[in-house]
RNA sequence: GUGGGCGUAGCUCAAUUGGUUAGAGCGCUAGGCUGUGGCCCUGGAGGCUGCGGGUUCAAGUCCCGUCGCUCACCCCA
């Protein structure tokens, strides 16, 4: 075969599009309920944007994006996530009103360089929301909840909610001070990997797996007993009303995220059936970011979820699929004439919404009934000769083998009552 | 970027210590049934064994390279 789909990068069709068509739906309409509606932002930015947002020396910006000059010499990127081009855009179109808090979501791909592995792509799809203008506790927590709602709407179970703080602009800079200097001293004794995160980015350390580097992380001094007050408030108000809410939830007090406009509240959700990458939801505060890209000074909030993630979990769980895309009724046609007088009923039945299918290839009755098996239909026309002499089809109900002729003329109205009944139980 | 496993028909997999024309099931297709699907029976199509090189009288099988898939590390959704 010449040609195939790059290296990280999938087709997704029937059946599983039905699924992603399915998650997506339900997600719009979830999130809609939670008051955010949809902004379409372009799918490259100036890679300053990036840059600037997620982190200099974040893996994200050092390695992983696909970054290019167009022929005029811009330097562009592909977006590796949704929230840099979001609040770039929000405050271009002046959707940040001071005093007033802005709920977007969005939904498409981004784009990241990294070795492909189970869940985890080269183009993969999010769905993620942003609330702006707000550091009101109450809003960590819809975002938060909208998870945990979406997640059990779409029937996931296994999922575990892990809850950290970051500190803010007050308090972490002491912290990471203190655990520089913690670092420092055992330097001998973490990996390669570590050694360089002490310096650049100490809190990197606290999630790396190696076992080593583990049992220096356990003595390490915790971030909680660093934080400000106001940041120890909006952790412990989110944890008690997730309790009063009935959240299952874990304190990881080693979560740490990778992209470095996080401050106060992270958090990951992740599912128990997955391998190594497990991770289905994930975001928190960011309450500088939207002031360094040049708009007000607003904090903010948000997440974003992996569709493909999302979608492995629930085929892992769900043993029968999301109904597909049936048709409701199939065209048998015998001869030049039968096909002539098909058509017009056809495209009428398509123009009312009802889902159609023919065979205009002259094959043999016996393999258009197989065809209208295999489709899956509910009814089969069947046109030739006798019928058309009556001006009917003989309508076949493929479940029940019931046969009846019914006139063309009654076949739109016909159907249009089984389909009302079908959905009347 | 690092490491392990794997590349044979559309799919899942066979093929003796290297040995004739690379097989099976499922799927597809035609017929049995000249106008009726699923079950059954019979036939048919479909393969440069990922690609390139090497060893050999002989390579799907052994060796090297390469590309791809996959799992894990790193990191993340």
């Amino acid at each position: 075969m010449k040609f195939k789909s790059v290296r990280g990068t999938r087709d997704v069709f029937s059946p599983e599009i039905e699924l992603w068509q399915y998650l997506e739906n339900t997600a719009v309409a979830l999130l809609k309920a939670y008051g955010f509606s949809e902004i379409r932002t372009p799918i490259f930015e100036e890679s300053a944007l990036f840059n600037r947002s997620i982190g200099e020396d974040t893996d994200i910006v050092e390695k992983e994006m696909y970054s290019f000059q167009d022929k005029k010499g811009r330097n562009l990127t592909l977006r590796p996530e949704g929230t840099a081009g979001v609040i770039r855009a929000a405050i271009e179109q002046n959707l940040l009103v001071q005093s007033n808090i802005a709920k977007l979501y969005y939904l498409g791909p981004m784009f990241r360089y990294e070795r492909p592995q189970a869940g985890r792509y080269r183009q993969f799809y999010q769905i993620g929301a942003e609330c702006v203008g707000s550091d009101n506790y109450r809003r960590d927590l819809e975002i938060i909840l909208w998870c945990v709602d979406y997640f059990a709407a779409i029937g996931l179970t296994g999922l575990k909610v892990c809850l950290n703080s970051v500190g803010c602009a007050d308090c972490r800079p002491a912290y990471r001070e203190v655990l520089k200097k913690y670092l420092q001293d055992q330097t001998g004794k973490l990996c390669g990997d570590c050694q360089r995160r002490a310096v650049k980015n100490p809190l990197r350390v606290l999630d790396c797996k190696v076992d080593s580097c583990r049992e220096i992380i356990f003595g390490i001094p915790a971030m909680q007993d660093w934080l400000c007050d106001a940041c120890k408030t909006n952790l412990s108000e989110i944890e008690a009303d997730l309790k009063k809410e009935k959240v299952n939830f874990i304190i990881d007090k080693y979560l740490v995220r990778g992209l470095d406009y996080y401050t106060r509240t992270v958090f990951e959700i992740k599912s128990e059936n997955l391998g190594a990458q497990d991770t289905i939801a994930a975001g928190g505060r960011y309450d500088k970011l939207v002031q360094e890209l040049g708009g007000p000074p607003m904090p903010a909030v948000g997440f974003a979820l992996g569709l493909e993630r999302v979608s492995e979990v629930r085929q892992k769980q769900k043993a029968v699929a999301t109904p597909g895309n049936r048709i409701d009724i199939f065209f048998a046609l015998l001869g030049e004439q039968a096909q002539n007088r098909a058509a017009g009923v056809i495209r009428e039945l398509r123009q009312q919404r009802i889902k159609v299918e023919a065979v205009f290839e002259n094959k043999s009755l016996k393999s258009q009934m197989r065809l209208a098996d295999q489709s899956g239909a509910k009814f089969t026309a069947i046109l030739g000769e006798e019928e058309l002499k009556k001006d009917s089809v003989t309508l076949r109900n493929m479940q029940t083998k019931e046969q009846k002729d019914i006139k063309l003329d009654e076949l739109s109205q016909f159907l249009k009552t089984a389909k009302s009944e079908e959905y009347n139980g």
